[in-house]
DNA sequence: GTCTATAACCGGATAGAC
DNA sequence: GTCTATCCGGTTATAGAC
């Protein structure tokens, strides 16, 4: 996994490559960075202040990260690996599809509450065609293909039983969903989040059923054209991001 | 319609209140706003060029557009505008549901086509909970009760029968289903935009399919279901923006 | 080569005079 | 309503220390 140029630039640079201390001035960096953005938010913390905090100048913050959006992909590609720790329970001792997927869910909640107060601006730069954080760039493929297996593994070691056409492109779909989740929890506001984790039980719920039913026949067209329309999805716009 | 003020807020204040010349710099400085973005695109334009190029100083660019962001709020509102008007034929003339959704969605791309080159940012911008871009911000509460009432008419003219019960929701689904398509045009790269009018003609008939068929009894819990969840999900996130 | 620092550049935004 | 002058913060250039 760290192997991977892509999810672990940074990482693989500093951590593996170069030496003990220039990781540790990173990961200090990084550290009082996340503290930062916690007690200030993202646009009241300046890089002169993560600097003079690490007690490291402003040249030498640069030197690890970039640019300040930088410091966010570092922070995305940790949360993936917590959510993917937190799932690991669920995935080995349950069974039913819907479990299994109502306990990655609330894992992934549960690993996104720290940082719920600056992400909105992580999915706002993430929106943007141009930016390595696109959850569609290549810079993020290699967190989409893990973040798909893991909704995969939901799937097939579960008691589902779906259709054959169907089966491989769930995961992707299931993805997508999750995505969707994501994004009404970053606008949710109330007390603990509580409403996305409702809505995440309902939607779950409603998934369950949804796949669950879709062995009826009539329904089969309506699945075959949903497929053409993903085909469609996902062979388009797959630009690089320009600088 | 120019009367409201989340929707017109800059609009009523200096076409309408304020002087005639004050209206024609305001005018003026947009659209050259609009002529740089296309020419050189979003980050590439600076506050000093669209300023210098007008003929005006920074300071007084900024006495009608508090940020640079807030030239894209106005060119949103002007998008809508034209959507409309693109819109009034087939809704005049059509009465296949199918078609005058069709119809509805081609018009939008084709107004929006214009926008393509930096309608990332405008997107990106909108995702933020805290910008007043943002669909769900109240500055965009207007803008978006119109979009949905557009939608309305599309269902509710046309020779659609769907359950009551989803009757009142679908126009605001479809208009979300919309919002879909914008993110992919957003990141459309084929030629002419040629894929994102190939999965809108999909999707089109995709969704008159499963309007066609919401009336299958076994769907009808399922439908409820969805409609409890539209309704959690309309319950939660009504941030107003801060500063 | 790896790391750190200082000084400067650039552009968004504001203050305040006219 | 318009300007000039200035601030502020992201980013870069570059020089040197280890």
């Amino acid at each position: 996994m760290s192997s991977n140029p892509d999810l672990r630039f940074a990482a693989a640079k500093h951590e593996e490559l170069a030496t003990e201390k220039g990781a540790r001035t990173r990961a200090h960096i990084l550290d009082t960075a996340l503290r930062l953005f916690h007690e200030r938010g993202w646009r009241e913390t300046t890089m002169r202040a993560v600097a003079t905090e690490a007690g490291v100048s402003l040249g030498n913050a640069y030197y690890y990260f970039s640019s300040k959006e930088s410091l966010i992909q570092a922070i995305y590609a940790r949360s993936h690996e917590e959510h993917a720790d937190a799932s690991a329970d669920v995935l080995a001792n349950e069974t039913a599809f819907g479990e299994r997927l109502r306990g990655v869910m609330r894992a992934k909640l549960d690993t996104l509450a720290p940082y719920h107060r600056f992400a909105a601006v992580l999915f706002s730069t993430a929106a943007d065609p141009a930016s390595p954080l696109n959850p569609w760039s290549e810079a993020s493929a290699a967190v989409r293909r893990e973040a798909t297996a893991l909704f995969g593994r939901v799937l097939h070691e579960s008691d589902a039983r779906v259709p054959k056409i169907l089966e491989s492109e769930l995961p992707e779909l299931l993805w997508t969903y999750h995505m969707g989740i994501i994004l009404f929890w970053i606008h949710d506001r109330s007390p603990g989040c509580a409403a996305s984790y409702r809505l995440a039980e309902r939607t779950v719920e409603l998934i369950a059923r949804l796949v669950a039913v879709s062995r009826l026949p009539p329904l089969r067209p309506l699945i075959r054209a949903l497929l053409a329309v993903m085909d469609e999805v996902r062979g388009a716009a797959p630009q690089s991001a320009p600088a």
